[in-house]
DNA sequence: TATTGTTATACTCTATAACTATA
DNA sequence: TATAGTTATAGAGTATAACAATA
């Protein structure tokens, strides 16, 4: 049970992926409460936030391969919360489009989040949170 | 190219999964470079810390299942790096030991770890570094 | 020639369950 | 009955390359 102690205090790469894995599986098993992926949430939020675009477009904005995007805008227009549009100015790409039923669930979803953040970093006071979502920017903007 | 800003600003949780996977990445290349992989090197810095010990101590330790355990055990011993001697107080279990060639591998490649460190976590100050170790050190205690 | 969406393939990781030998 | 090690299988995630339509 009890965790090798020099792998956490000398390692923070591999804090970072246990850590990782575990923050994951709360966060998918949140959405899966609101009947949604966590693929598919994000996907809404940004829709929501930057209006229609392609899915190249929507892959890049949220680091997914292309290739797994077309499954996640596949779901989300079975649930009839997205809908493929024709680019006239592109007619190689999407302009995926969000529903008023896809912004409903995406407002929905997004109540939940901060409960779920509170519940997944409950070790963490708020300015540690706030001081570890600083950190995590400044590492990702590096890449 | 550009990241979907909200992603890192809101959701720390994603955040934590996408720093993880880059620095997985890294820490796997990195590892490679010293003819280890990540697993086999963690095995043989605790068998080094904790002396000879059973496959069941090193992946619970570890966080690794005892199913893949036995992959990476197969590969020290392959290598020459690590034994399976039995224990003789519980014949069930074995006592993982390292060996001479092993214990050199390991050293060899534990003092890469702070010149990869410092490249993984250029963007980060030393004492942002520390920092970001605490705080996951918190975080993962409490799980 | 390059790009968008799509499909297929392969490879890794993880989860799970069964099996053996020992306790 | 419970545990240690092992094996096999299935699922998720990722990486890659190819292809058709369009630029």
């Amino acid at each position: 049970m009890d965790y090798f102690p020099q792998l956490v205090a000398e390692r923070p790469d591999i804090a970072l992926c246990r850590a990782s894995t575990a923050v994951a599986r709360a966060a998918e098993q949140a959405a899966a409460a609101n009947g949604v992926a966590v693929g598919s949430q994000l996907v809404l939020k940004m829709l929501a936030a930057v209006g229609p675009c392609s899915q190249q477009v929507l892959s890049q904005g949220l680091r997914v391969d292309r290739s797994m995007m077309v499954g996640i805008v596949d779901e989300l227009e079975a649930a009839g919360w997205a809908r493929r549009e024709r680019d006239p100015a592109d007619r190689r790409a999407y302009a995926v489009t969000i529903t008023p039923s896809g912004r409903k669930v995406m407002t929905k979803s997004e109540r939940t989040v901060p409960a779920f953040l509170d519940e997944t970093f409950t070790a963490l006071s708020a300015g540690e949170r706030s001081q570890l979502t600083k950190l995590l920017g400044k590492l990702l903007l590096s890449e």
